[in-house]
DNA sequence: GATGTTATGACACCGGTTACCAAATCTCAT
DNA sequence: ATGAGATTTGGTAACCGGTGTCATAACATC
C-alpha cells in the first residue's frame, strides 16, 4: 500500500544539482563546497577557484530552503508599511528589489492597515515563524518605538526609514524632509509672496512636523513669518486638502500661496481654488510635496518637492544586506537630499 | 578553537516548539502530528482533536523552511506584473494579501520592466530556485503564451488574470473589459453624443482590443458607428493621451465626446482640451477606464470604468490555494463585472 | 623533528516529510 | 468465539540540501 499522503507528490524528476554533486565533481567534500559558497576565508585559493568553476559550469545555486533551515534564518526581507500612497509604496518596492535583484533574497510585503491595532503582533508572528533576514520600515511605522522594541526583542535585523534620526546609524535611513520644505519656502519667498498658507499633515506623523518646521525656518531666513492663522492641519488626504484650503481661501486676508504637506492635499487645494473662482497660478500659487504622478498630469502642473524614494529603498536594502559583512562606509548611503521640481502652479505676485 | 563560520550564529535560545514536542505532549508519534497538520484523513477523530488542542495551546506553527525543504516546494506565491499603474499594482497586492492573510504563504514580487526581454528567464530561474507554490500573472504578462509555456514546463502552478479566457478555467480569472467599454458607450449614447472618438491602447495589449471592440459593439447597439477616423491608437500613457487627443480635437468635425482606453490617457485628453480652449464637459465629454485615484481628484472629476482589482487579486490567490483540495465551485470566483462610475466629465450635448 | 597554522573531511543536525512495515484496534461475517 | 479484513497508529530509517562542530591531515616554520 502506498500509505497516506493523498495529494502532493514531489517532483522527483528534473533532479536538482546539489552540493554533493558539486563536491563529487570537484573532488572535495560537501563541507568545502559549503565554505566556498559562504565565502569562508579558510579555503585554499586553488580549491576555491576549482569549486567556483564547477559551480559556474553547472549553474548550481544552493537551495534556499535548505540553507534557511540550517541557518535558522530565511532569505526573506519584510517590508512593513502603512503609507497610503500607491506611488510611494511601489517606488519603495522597486528600490528594494533593485538591490535584492537576483540574489536569493525575496521581498515580502507586510502592509498594515491603519487602525489595526494588532499589527505589531502580526509582525512579531511573521518574524517568529519566518525568521526573515531583516525588515524594512517605512516612515510612520518606522516611528513606532514599540514596534522597534519588538524587533530587537526577537533579534530581528531592521532598517528604519524616516525624516529624522531615530536609531543607531546602521539601522536608519534619513530623508531630509525639513530641507525640502525649506526649498519650497525659499521658492515662494523669491517669487515675492508674503501671505503664505500651509496645510500640514497629521501631528502624529513625524514627516508632517519636519515639513512644517522646515517650511517655517525657510520663510524665516527670508524675513517672513508663517502666520499661525494660515497654518492648518490636514490628514494627508485629498478631501482634507479640499476642506483645509477652502477654509484658508475663505478668509478676507487669504494667502497668495499655499504649501501643502503632500501632493494629495495640494490637489485638493486645486479643487478648492477652482470652487472659489481663483485661477492657478495667477491668483494662487501652490506647492506640493512628494512628486506623485498626478502632479505632472494635473493642470497646471504642480510645483512640488521630490523625494528620491526608489533610491531610498535601494539604500535600505543595501544596509540590510551589507550589515556585518565588513561594515564599510555606510554613512554615505544613509542620507538623502530632496529636490524642488518647479512646474507651473507657482508664479510671482 | 571554534573553527570556521565567522559571522552568523544561529539563535539557539528562544527554543522553538517542534513537532516532536507536540508529539510527546499528545502522546503520539511525530508522524501522527504530521498527519494532523496536513489534514490527512487517516487519523481518528479523537486523536486529531487532541493533537489540535495541544497545537493550539502551545501556539505551535510548523517551521515553513523545514516543510518547504521536505515538500520540495516553498510557501511563496509570486506576483509577476508589468503594469505601470501603481494603483493597479497596489490593489492587486492587497487583494492577494487579503487571501494569503496569516497563512504560511508569502507574497513575493517579480515585477518586469518593459523592454527587459530577459524577464522570462528570470521568472524561470525564480521558479527553479525557489519552487514557489504558484504564480499570479496580471494582464499583459498574462497574455504571454511563451511565459505560460515555461511555467507549465517547470511544473509551476499559475493563475492568469486577463480580460478574456486564455487558459483552462482553473487557471484563469476574467475581467470583462469589453463589457465595461460597452457601458461607457451606452452612457455616451444615452447622453445624445453622435460623434464620439476613442483612443485605444497599444494593439499588443489584449485589454486594448477588448475595450475597443466592446466600445464599438456598445455604440452599435444604439445605432451608432465608431468612425475609423475618430479611432486612434495611444500608448496607455499620459503623453500619448495628450497627443492623440490633440489630433482628434484639431479636426474640423471634432468629436463631442472621447472615450480613452485608460485614465492615464483620459487625463491627457483633459490637457489637450484645455489647450484647445474647450471646456469639460460643456464642449467635450470624457470617459476613462480603470478608476485610478487621479480620476476623482482631477477637475472636473472623471467618469470612468472601475475594475474590482482588489477582489480579483483575492480570487486569484484563492484559486491558487484551493487548487487540488477538493476542487469546488470555482466557477463563481472566476469572473468579474465592471462598473461605470459616472462623475462630472460627461454631459448631454 | 617538534610546533603551529591552515585546509579539509566525517558526522551529527536543522525540522519537518515519505516509505515501508508491523502492530494494534475495530468491524463484521462465519 | 474465531478469524479475516479494514482502519489507525507508530517505529525505524532515509531523506530534503544544506550548515556547525570538531578532529585530523597537510603544509609551513624554526
Amino acid at each position: 500500500m502506498s500509505d497516506d499522503e493523498h495529494e502532493s507528490k514531489p517532483a522527483r524528476d528534473r533532479s536538482q544539482v546539489t552540493i554533493i554533486d558539486i563536491a563529487r565533481m570537484a573532488g572535495v567534500s560537501k563541507k568545502t563546497v559549503s565554505r566556498v559558497i559562504n565565502e569562508s576565508p579558510l579555503v585554499r585559493e586553488e580549491t576555491r577557484k576549482k569549486v567556483k568553476e564547477i559551480i559556474a559550469e553547472t549553474g548550481f545555486t544552493p537551495n534556499p530552503q535548505a540553507r534557511a533551515l540550517a541557518f535558522r534564518k530565511s532569505f526573506l526581507v519584510g517590508l512593513v508599511y502603512d503609507n497610503p500612497s500607491p506611488q510611494y509604496v511601489v517606488n519603495m518596492q522597486r528600490g528594494i528589489l533593485d538591490t535584492l535583484g537576483d540574489t536569493a533574497f525575496q521581498l515580502v510585503l507586510r502592509p498594515c492597515d491603519r487602525g489595526d491595532e494588532n499589527y505589531r503582533e502580526r509582525v512579531r508572528s511573521f518574524i517568529v515563524q519566518h525568521k526573515p533576514h531583516g525588515i524594512i520600515l517605512t516612515p510612520s511605522v518606522s516611528e513606532d518605538e514599540t514596534l522597534a522594541e519588538i524587533l530587537r526583542e526577537e533579534e530581528c535585523d531592521y532598517v528604519r526609514i524616516a525624516s529624522l534620526e531615530l536609531d543607531v546609524p546602521s539601522r536608519s535611513i534619513r530623508t531630509h524632509d525639513a530641507q525640502g520644505a525649506e526649498m519650497a519656502a525659499a521658492h515662494l519667498a523669491q517669487l515675492g509672496h508674503k501671505r503664505i498658507g500651509h496645510i500640514h499633515g497629521p501631528k502624529t506623523f513625524r514627516s508632517a512636523h519636519e515639513r512644517l518646521s522646515g517650511f517655517r525656518s525657510g520663510l524665516e531666513s527670508y524675513g517672513l513669518e508663517l502666520a499661525p492663522e494660515l497654518t492648518v492641519e490636514g490628514a494627508y488626504t485629498f478631501d482634507s486638502g479640499v476642506s483645509s484650503a477652502t477654509r484658508l481661501l475663505n478668509r478676507r486676508d487669504r494667502p497668495t500661496a499655499i504649501f501643502a504637506g503632500n501632493d494629495e492635499m495640494a490637489v485638493g487645494v486645486y479643487v478648492a481654488a477652482r470652487k472659489a473662482g481663483l485661477r492657478i497660478p495667477e491668483d494662487l500659487s501652490i506647492v506640493g510635496f512628494d512628486d506623485t504622478p498626478i502632479s505632472a498630469r494635473i493642470w497646471p502642473p504642480l510645483t512640488t518637492v521630490r523625494s528620491p524614494i526608489r533610491e531610498v529603498g535601494r539604500a535600505a536594502a543595501d544596509l540590510l544586506l551589507k550589515r556585518g559583512s565588513g561594515s564599510e562606509n555606510l554613512e554615505e548611503l544613509q542620507s538623502f537630499q530632496l529636490e524642488l521640481i518647479v512646474r507651473e502652479s507657482t508664479r510671482s505676485v
